[in-house]
DNA sequence: CTGAAAGCGCTTACAG
DNA sequence: CTGAAAGCGCTTACAG
């Protein structure tokens, strides 16, 4: 754009053919790798190809064979949720790793909270991308039934009904997770123990409460204690102030997010109550919010890089005409720092 | 995918064009919007791109008018860092809404700090993309000229020599800006003003470290406090020590970023240090970051949003064939909240 | 193993 | 204002 120079137009696979001296069908079938080459004829056409440096088109080449080697992430949710939650960076993080070694390219799709833009869903229907990665799932997305009977979609957490029961998706056990993380609160002795759980309206918040509730219920405490968050930093601050508001007695929390937890943390300090002297702290994911404040948080660590790769590789798969496993649930581990 | 149904084939030009009584020509030129075509014919052409409901192919497009429709976002950055500060987040919800109404989709390429990959070199500059919009980059990136050279580019802050003489860029005067937060502080009464930078091999950290030193200078006080991050929380807190650690008696910091400020700021509680009464913290960016923890930040506004919307509108109009400003600086103010 | 030919679904001069 | 025709750069049966 900048330094003018003569635009010389992109060597085609005509252009190769003819200095390879075959026909335009056998360079395409060295480009493809196809088994039916011989090895003489490929190394002259691998020579031509590197020697104009040619690379074949890609609108050519999707018009041919109807395959758009693009791959929509999907996410549901404000950008400002999405960019300010590091366990969004270690999904996506993942994914692009995942990737890496395919030709597939990613198309980010922010959707926004509420349902997408006619625009965006022109162009995950329209036959723009070949499959489709979804992050971050509310139970108001309807229009993800419709893409997941359009082309192949992996999930990262468990769809909401109906859809979970025929859908590709890559999650932990979010319930037996959070209750690891309690019956740990428990085992240090806490018996007022409170939550800060996730949106309702999403599985991984929904499953967490569930889990922490379960956990209580079996050791016979009370689980009066629940405020809700949007896991955000700022919600998890509000809900923390509203549980002591309610519950001074509390010693111990179990956060649904990282993030939410160093809110959390935040009020703690204000109001002068000890970590976890005073009140233990659990947090979920063990993403960097875990140890980015200061104190260094212990929580439920769930892999989300692999989970992300692994969705990559599923999708991968599913595009290839292969038969991945359908829900692929990965293991969770409590990592023990100073909050609890 | 999951619900079988018969796949219908998508309807092409052809059907519409049979289905209205005209030509394949005259239904391409009410799609793009012709102006030569008669009212009746319009008429009849939408109603049958209405019935069928209709969607352009875009690879045939792309194919035949050379055009991808596709703009890449490129980011020199690891992927946990460009999703851990929420700077970023601001600048890319201000591209997405700034390529809202056009029909360009935007792919993510996530270049990591050093070179990008083979893979994504040759995806940017073998034609898949009309356009790039580059995010963080460093002296280092000399890929970037390459790009430059082949495609239109709107860089979000200024790039390093030799590009920046003809390079598209939206950016604040970073100087400037960081002067007038350090003058904030001297005007506070400071007098030992220490500066949390950001790394030496980008603008935003060379720029804001000039314009620290600059207005102590001027005020006739001792630049020898300085310590190098690299933007995250993390390195935040480590400078802090390190400041904290060579001059007990600093009074005040400028820090190059809000994300690295909330590190310095729970590094100053841990030493028992209180804010602003021991040390007064000014930020930069007023990302959301300034407002999640438990001090609200003073600090240093730049328009993040508005400024990723400028990127996009821009390369949009490069894209159109107009000659928009090269570069398009915009205004910061300073936010006073209680850290300073 | 290799080539000739048709076709993918559009756009765009060129006539009229 | 409208249509016939060529062409964009590939892939893919189909022959051989």
């Amino acid at each position: 754009m900048s330094i003018p120079q003569t635009r010389r137009p992109a060597p085609t696979l005509e252009a190769v053919a003819a200095e390879a001296g075959v026909s335009r069908s056998t360079v395409s079938r060295v480009v493809n790798n196809s088994s039916q080459v011989s090895p003489e004829v490929l190394a002259t056409v691998s020579a031509a190809i590197e020697k104009l440096n040619y690379i074949p088109n890609r609108a050519a080449r999707s018009l041919a064979n109807r395959q758009t080697m693009a791959i929509a992430l999907v996410v549901p949710e404000e950008t400002t949720r999405f960019f300010g939650d590091p366990y969004f960076a270690a999904i996506v993080h993942g994914i692009t790793m995942g990737l890496q070694e395919s030709d597939y390219v990613l198309n980010l799709q922010l959707a926004g909270a509420t349902s997408p833009s006619p625009k965006t869903m022109r162009y995950l229907l329209g036959g723009n991308v070949d499959g489709a990665l979804v992050v971050s799932h509310h139970s108001g997305d309807h229009f993800l039934s419709s893409l997941d009977e359009t082309i192949p979609v992996v999930f990262g957490g468990r769809p909401l009904r109906p859809a979970e029961e025929h859908s590709y998706y890559i999650d932990v056990d979010n319930a037996a997770a959070a209750a690891k993380g309690v019956d740990h609160l428990i085992a240090l002795g806490r018996t007022r123990i409170a939550t800060i759980a996730g949106p309702a309206d999403m599985p991984a918040g929904i499953d967490r409460t569930e889990g922490w509730r379960r956990s209580l219920v079996a050791a016979g405490l009370a689980t009066d204690l629940i405020a809700y968050g949007d896991f955000s930093m700022v919600s998890g601050a509000r809900s923390m102030r509203e549980l002591l508001d309610r519950a001074p007695d509390l010693d111990a929390v179990f956060v649904a997010s990282d993030l939410m937890a160093t809110g959390a943390v935040s009020v703690l300090r204000e109001r002068g109550l000890s970590i976890p002297g005073d009140v233990a702290v659990m947090g979920f994911d063990d993403s960097p919010a875990a140890i980015g404040g200061d104190i260094q948080l212990t929580t439920v660590h769930q892999p989300s890089i692999e989970m992300g790769q692994k969705m990559a590789e599923t999708l991968l798969a599913l595009l290839r005409g292969e038969t991945p496993e359908r829900v692929c649930i990965m293991e969770t581990r409590i990592v023990q720092r100073e909050s609890a």
